[in-house]
DNA sequence: TGCCCGATTAACT
DNA sequence: GTTAATCGGGCAA
C-alpha cells in the first residue's frame, strides 16, 4: 500500500518536493491518476504569485506547507498548486499534468476529449477533470476530498524550463516524467 | 477608478 | 503558427 504523503512531505524545499511529486498520485473525490508533470515556484522566483508579496489571491501560499492554493489563470480556468516548505516561505508545486487512471468516466465526461492523452495534459485540464475549483483552494491535501499517495519505486525525471511565463524563464523548473504519453508539451532532448 | 496582462486552452489558418 | 475567449489581480493615477 502507498505511503500518504503528509504536512512533512511538503514542508522541504520546493526543489526537492517538485521532483519528489513525480511519479505521486493524486485523487480528488475519487478521481486522478500518476502525476507525470509539475513546476517549481519559490517566493524570491519573479515568476511567483507570492514574489510581490501577500494579498488575497495568493494568501494560502504564506500559510503551512501540505494545503492546496487553487488560482484563476486566464480568467477562465482553475490552476492546482501544492503549498510547500515552510510557513511563511510562500512556494508551491504547480500541478501541470497527470495520467489518468481512477474514475475515467467522470473525468471524461467533464472534459468531453475523445483522446485520454488530453484528459489531464495541462494545469487547467487537470482541474476541468478533477472537478476542482477555487472552492477548494486552502483545502489540506491529508483530508478527503483529496489524497495524494507517495511513488512506489524509481522514476527516471526530466527537468526543463516553465512554460507560459516571461520572467525567469531560462530556470529549469519544470519537471517531469521521462517518456510519459500524458505530458502537456514533451521535454526538448 | 482605469488599465494592462497573465503559471491557459481550443479553434482557427 | 496564430488568435480569441474572458476576467480578476495588481499597480498607477
Amino acid at each position: 500500500m502507498p505511503k500518504r504523503l503528509s504536512r512533512a512531505f511538503f514542508s522541504r524545499s520546493v526543489h526537492e518536493v517538485a521532483p519528489d511529486l513525480i511519479g505521486a498520485i493524486i485523487l480528488f473525490a475519487g478521481t486522478g491518476g500518476r502525476i507525470v508533470e509539475v513546476e517549481a515556484y519559490h517566493h524570491t522566483d519573479p515568476a511567483a504569485h507570492s514574489f510581490r508579496g501577500p494579498t488575497e489571491r495568493n494568501a494560502i501560499m504564506f500559510g503551512p506547507p501540505g494545503y492546496a492554493y487553487v488560482y484563476r489563470s486566464y480568467g477562465i480556468h482553475w490552476c492546482l498548486n501544492f503549498v510547500c516548505e515552510p510557513k511563511g516561505s510562500a512556494s508551491a508545486v504547480l500541478i501541470r499534468a497527470i495520467e489518468p487512471t481512477l474514475g475515467l468516466p467522470a473525468m471524461r465526461r467533464r472534459r468531453g476529449v475523445a483522446d485520454d492523452r488530453l484528459l489531464c495534459a495541462g494545469p487547467g485540464r487537470v482541474c476541468e477533470a478533477l472537478d476542482i475549483t477555487g472552492a477548494h483552494g486552502g483545502m489540506a491535501l491529508d483530508r478527503p476530498p483529496f489524497e495524494v499517495f507517495a511513488r512506489t519505486g524509481e522514476e527516471e525525471i526530466v527537468a526543463g524550463p516553465r512554460i507560459g511565463i516571461t520572467k525567469a524563464v531560462d530556470k529549469p523548473w519544470r519537471y517531469g516524467l521521462k517518456g510519459s504519453r500524458f505530458l502537456s508539451k514533451p521535454f526538448s532532448a
